[in-house]
DNA sequence: TTAGTTGCAAAAGGTTTGCCGTTTT
DNA sequence: AAAACGGCAAACCTTTTGCAACTAA
């Protein structure tokens, strides 16, 4: 994707907002108030060329859909390299700076490890105090 | 399902003698050596059933199909909880037993963190002496 | 002008379901 | 024989792709 489109500005630009990783659906949603004519096929198209040139990281949590954030390079300095935690009331996910560092020894014997990945969930600071029938 | 058939003890033993979670395919192909008319959806209604007596459990890694392998109870005691290993060469996944425990620290302020999942990546036994490019 | 983009609809890949014939009890 | 189960094909859902129309440069 080269040429700077209103379907690309628009889905960029809430991307980069959104402030926590973003579903197709939502970013469709949030893009079609610029462009209400804005396809799906369109924000998929996006996201990959995004994802290609590194301006978007995708983030994927067990059993779930996709979500997009702004890329690593955009504003972090250690590789990109962090956590996630996902709201069980609202579902939403949220970056977690932090990394309690080498895991290695939780390997069995033999195995080497390379890299991880850390899933937090709970409630975030909108739903801790929020009940847990009511949504919104 | 309530009743023994050849498809259910098939598939069941399949995934209790996995010694590893498995996918739906793998699970297919295994059974399907004692079964060979043996269908997917088959695999998938068995699968469903056995999920929900509790006899097996599903393992969901990021971006992947969904495994399973034998439920908790059958042979675990803290409530089953524990951790996955994948390896990068053969993409075969390991249960690791051990957890670092607390991890609630991780997020940031006002938010209650309930549980967690951690994944971790690299090379199994058998394949940390192989090289990159070779398969099998 | 014209090559890159878009929208629409169809295709793909994995999982679920309806239907109806088969098997277990 | 009755109720449960299995196989096949169609349905689903999310993501990808073919193609003709559109538009940025």
């Amino acid at each position: 994707m080269e040429r700077k489109t209103r379907q690309y500005q628009a889905i960029f630009e809430v991307i980069a907002q959104g402030g926590r990783p973003l579903l197709s659906q939502e970013i469709l949603e949030l893009a079609s108030k610029a462009v209400p004519q804005l396809s799906l096929a369109t924000v998929y198209r996006q996201i990959k060329s995004l994802l290609e040139d590194g301006s978007i990281r995708q983030v994927q949590l067990p059993g779930q859909n996709p979500r997009y954030e702004i890329g690593s390079h955009e504003h972090d300095h250690d590789h990109g390299h962090h956590h996630y935690f996902q709201c069980r009331r609202c579902e939403k996910v949220f970056d977690v700076p932090t990394c309690p560092g080498n895991l290695d020894k939780l390997a069995p014997a033999g195995f080497m490890v390379e890299d991880h990945e850390i899933i937090l969930y709970g409630r975030c600071g909108e739903c801790a105090g929020e009940n847990v029938m009511r949504k919104h």
